[in-house]
DNA sequence: CGCGACGTTGAGAGGTTTCAACGGATGTGG
DNA sequence: CCACATCCGTTGAAACCTCTCAACGTCGCG
C-alpha cells in the first residue's frame, strides 16, 4: 500500500464567528432564488460531516469550499473544489458521503433539498435543473478519472489548467494547501512540490508565493498534460 | 509519460449480424416499457462513436458493453462496463463523450432521449428517474476515482469486488480483457495479470481460466481493498 | 525569539512500467 | 487432421517514477 496522504493533520478551528456576506449574486442556477441568508464559514471549519444527513443543497458566495472523506487507511481524499458561484452538497442518497469544510472565510447560501424535491414534482424546470447540475458534476467526477489514470506531472498540469479555467487570468491564487492538492490527485505533498518546480525550471510557470502561480507557458503545460 | 495503453489494438468486426434476442425483462427503470426492439451486436461491434450525437439511451439485455475513449497520445480510456439491466448512453451534452463497444455478442434495447426529454417535461415520474440514473452514474465513478488513488494491488482487488458484488456468486466469469482491465483501472496489461498471479499465489482468488476467477477469500481482497 | 504550520529539497527504497521472450488457446488453410 | 499464424495471457529483468524518511527553510504569530 503505497500512497501516502493526510492522516487528518487539519485541526478544525471554529475561530471565525458567523457573518453576513454582502457580495453579488453569483453565476448559479435560477432555483436559487430559494437560498436562505447567507452563512459564514471560518477558516478549516466543517459545513458539514460525512455520514450526516443531506438536508441542503449549497451553494458557494465567497470563499472556496472542499469536499473530503477518511479512508479507513487514514488516507485523505478531496472529493471536489467549489468556488464562488458552484453548487456542491448534491447526493445520491439521503446522506452525505463526504464532508465538506471551508477552505478559507467562506459564504455560502442554502437551500433545503426537501423543498427542491417537491417543487421539482411539479415544475420541470427545478428537476431539469438538478439533472443538469448532477450531470455536470457527473462530468467533473469523470474528467478527474481521465486525470487519474496519468502520471505526476500530467495531473498536476491538469489541476493547474483546471484552475486557470476558472480565473480566466493567467494568474491563480490558489486556496488550498499542497496536501490538498496532493490529496485530490492521489500524489504525495513531495511530489506535487517537486513538480511545481519543476515546471517553474522550465519556464512553464512562475511561483511568486507558494500560494500564488503565474501560468508562463500554457501551451507546455498542456503538452504536458497530454 | 507512464503507462502505457493499448492503441487501437481491436479489429472492429461486423461479422455477427442483428438478431432477435429473446430474453426476459432486465431489471431495469420503469421508463423502459417504451424501449423499442433488441438490437444485437457482435463482439468488439460498435454501438455508438465518441463525438456521435447522442440520440438514444441503451440498456442491457444480455451481453456486455464498454465505453471507451482514445486520448490524443494513444492511450484508451475505459469509462465504465455494463451488465444487463444496466443503462448507458448518457450524457451531459448533446455528443457522446465515450464510444461504446460490445464486449461479447450482446443485444440492448433502445429509447430515442428526445421521447424522453419531452416525456419528462410533464411526467415528474421519469424526470426522477432520469436523475437518479445519472447519480448512480456519477456514484460509480466517484467510487472508481477512489480506486484509482490506490496501489494497484488495492485496484485489482477493488476491481474483483466490484465485479463480485455483480455476481453474488463467487465465481466470476470476467466479459473483458486482461487490457480491458488494465485500461479501466490505469495500469498496465502486464500488472494486471502479475497481480491475479499474486493473489492466486496468496490463495485469495483461484484462476481455473484466464476469464474465470473464484474468490477463496473475500476478506482478505477486501483487507487489501483498504 | 521561539514555536508550529507549511513548503521545499535530498537520498534511498519500493512499486510499476517497459521491453522482451515464452506458452497456450483459437481459427484457418492445406 | 495437422501445421501455422494470430491473439491473449504470463513471466522475467532492468529502467524509471513515485513514495518514504529526513532535514532544512520560510512565514506568521504568541
Amino acid at each position: 500500500m503505497q500512497m501516502h496522504s493526510t492522516a487528518l493533520r487539519e485541526s478544525p478551528s471554529r475561530k471565525t464567528k458567523p457573518r453576513i456576506a454582502v457580495v453579488p449574486d453569483a453565476p448559479v442556477a435560477g432555483l436559487f432564488n430559494l437560498m436562505g441568508a447567507p452563512l459564514a464559514f471560518g477558516r478549516n471549519e466543517e459545513v458539514y460531516g460525512e455520514g450526516e444527513p443531506a438536508e441542503y443543497l449549497y451553494t458557494v458566495v465567497s470563499g472556496c469550499v472542499r469536499t473530503s472523506k477518511i479512508l479507513n487507511d487514514g488516507r485523505r481524499q478531496i472529493g471536489a473544489f467549489y468556488m464562488p458561484g458552484d453548487i456542491f452538497g448534491l447526493e445520491a442518497g439521503n446522506e452525505h458521503s463526504f464532508s465538506a469544510e471551508a477552505l478559507a472565510p467562506t459564504t455560502v447560501r442554502i437551500i433545503k433539498r426537501a423543498a427542491l424535491a417537491s417543487r421539482a414534482v411539479c415544475d420541470s424546470a427545478t428537476a431539469s435543473q438538478l439533472l443538469a447540475l448532477t450531470a455536470v458534476e457527473l462530468q467533473r467526477t469523470q474528467a478527474r478519472v481521465l486525470l487519474l489514470i496519468k502520471s505526476a506531472q500530467e495531473r498536476v498540469a491538469g489541476f493547474l489548467m483546471e484552475m486557470a479555467s476558472r480565473n480566466a487570468a493567467s494568474e491563480i491564487e490558489l486556496p488550498m494547501s499542497r496536501q490538498d492538492i496532493a490529496d485530490y490527485l492521489g500524489l504525495t505533498i513531495e511530489t506535487v512540490s517537486r513538480t511545481l518546480t519543476h515546471f517553474e525550471n522550465i519556464c512553464a510557470i512562475a511561483l511568486p508565493t507558494s500560494r500564488r502561480i503565474v501560468l508562463r507557458n500554457r501551451s507546455a503545460l498542456a503538452r504536458l498534460n497530454a
